[in-house]
DNA sequence: GTGAAAGCGCTAACAA
DNA sequence: TTGTTAGCGCTTTCAC
């Protein structure tokens, strides 16, 4: 009654397990052998086993290879990557000296990008929503803020920190940017962030883009779902799967090549939110 | 250089690999033997191989049962549930002479309340965007949506049939719905279409839900974060993925009690896009 | 309560 | 090219 296995097929066919193995994994054989192990399958309906396949061969395990996008990084973690029985690709920051493959975004030039936008766009007094900065991405994003507007020789007009990088936080935190002195334009660390602060505008009887403009972060498809759509960053995170993907191909390939360290340069998608 | 295996334990801790399987598996043991297999196991960071684990013991195979939700439902996905080697439960709707546990929702159910509500709003010329009509949902949904009128002796003010499901498709239909005769209400087929009419309807001046309500269907995130908020059918997925799961266990624990048919019972969320 | 040994389904030497 | 056989890491009788 339970499923056929490599030995019942091999009985039906008249040949050895190890003929069965061959012809299943294409290694040389007789037509004849090919043929008799394939009626023989397709009779039983026999589906090979995954787990004692991979039982065998060190090398194979579950995974050939592995990308991670850690929250943080320290000297454990990168111990753990050394040790690693496969390769490992780093989607993040990690220091050069660990020796890594990595893909990462650069998000101080997505925040420049959306203060450039802003300040062409005639805003001056720029607000950020900030999720919580004590996590990678909400640190990066504050000090790209600050440097941004450096940059520009501006002073931030708010700055507030969500609870979390959700809708709802997005919400419950934007009243603290409204009270304060008067804005023309809000970054939102991310568009859920974002777009939370723009249903309080609404009820706050303010226009977007009109009173304040509005750019987001990660270009997702709420940003172009929600109304206005959202002027957001693209930090490029399909491209940086994609690279992620390639390189780990490329080191299970050959795990002698150096490390690459691929920095994907994000974009701005222009929408509606901004005038 | 490779993860140790139970035998390297065994031999740490100076017992047989017998005695570490039991003790790892929580059998009967003596407190010493316990104490010695622990030990061994942290100094050498021993991690069973779930592979190997699962090799013994026919019942233990990848998945100790299954939910599936089929798009469609025909004699061959009747035999092969019949024929699984694990219990299944169906997440949709088959057959009672089927003999299998399913958690359904009721979408019918579903269309009525939506129209019940917008005509208790004094709405009367309510239009439908469904999405392809040759699938479950599509079809489940016509008719629904048809017969919810007919219980209200309503007319259909108009249908039109997006490409797929899809904010895109939602927005690309959506003229047919404006250009034909005045309507004063849209049910989308999913919360996807009819935000993508919202925007449809912006851009050609109408308000929401001053000239036209809006009902979605799926009461999912994006119901409540597109502006203005979307009114949407609750068809409890969550809940119905909760039944299944319940139903699921139950039959692992007792593969010998009659099959269950649950039906998860619809609600509305009232939002902004109808008055 | 514990250990020795026989598998689980498959692959990979090694011989023939 | 093929068959025989020894494992892969673990669980599970079956004696002790």
């Amino acid at each position: 009654m339970s499923r056929p296995t490599i030995a019942g097929v091999a009985r039906e066919a008249g040949v050895s397990v190890a003929s069965v193995s061959r012809v299943l994994n294409g290694l040389p054989a007789t037509d004849e052998m090919i043929e008799r192990v394939q009626r023989a399958v397709d009779e039983l309906g026999y589906v090979p086993d995954a787990r004692a396949r991979s039982l065998n061969g060190m090398a194979r395990g579950y995974a050939d290879g592995l990308v991670i996008s850690p929250l943080r990084v320290d000297e454990d973690l990168i111990k753990s990557i050394r040790e690693c029985e496969v390769p490992v690709v780093v989607a993040g920051s990690v220091p050069a000296k660990a020796g890594v493959d990595t893909v990462r975004a650069n998000s101080p030039k997505g925040m420049l990008l959306a203060v450039e936008h802003l300040v062409s766009r005639g805003r001056r007094r720029i607000a950020f929503l900030n999720g919580p900065a004590d996590t990678v991405p909400g640190e990066a994003r504050a000090k790209g803020f600050a440097d941004a507007l450096r940059a520009h020789d501006l002073q931030p007009a708010a700055i507030a920190e969500a609870a979390d990088f959700t809708f709802a936080a997005g919400r419950a935190t934007a009243p603290t940017l409204l009270g304060k002195q008067r804005i023309d334009a809000v970054i939102g660390a991310n568009d859920l962030l974002a777009v939370g602060l723009m249903h309080e505008l609404a009820a706050a009887g303010l226009q977007v883009p009109g009173d304040v403009a509005v750019v987001g972060m990660d270009d997702s498809e709420l940003a172009e779902q929600c109304f206005p759509p959202l002027t957001s960053v693209n930090l490029g995170s399909a491209e940086r799967g994609r690279r992620a993907a390639e390189l780990l191909l490329a080191r299970i390939e050959d795990n002698s090549r150096a490390p690459r360290r691929i920095v994907v340069q994000p974009s701005l998608s222009v929408r509606k939110s901004t005038p």
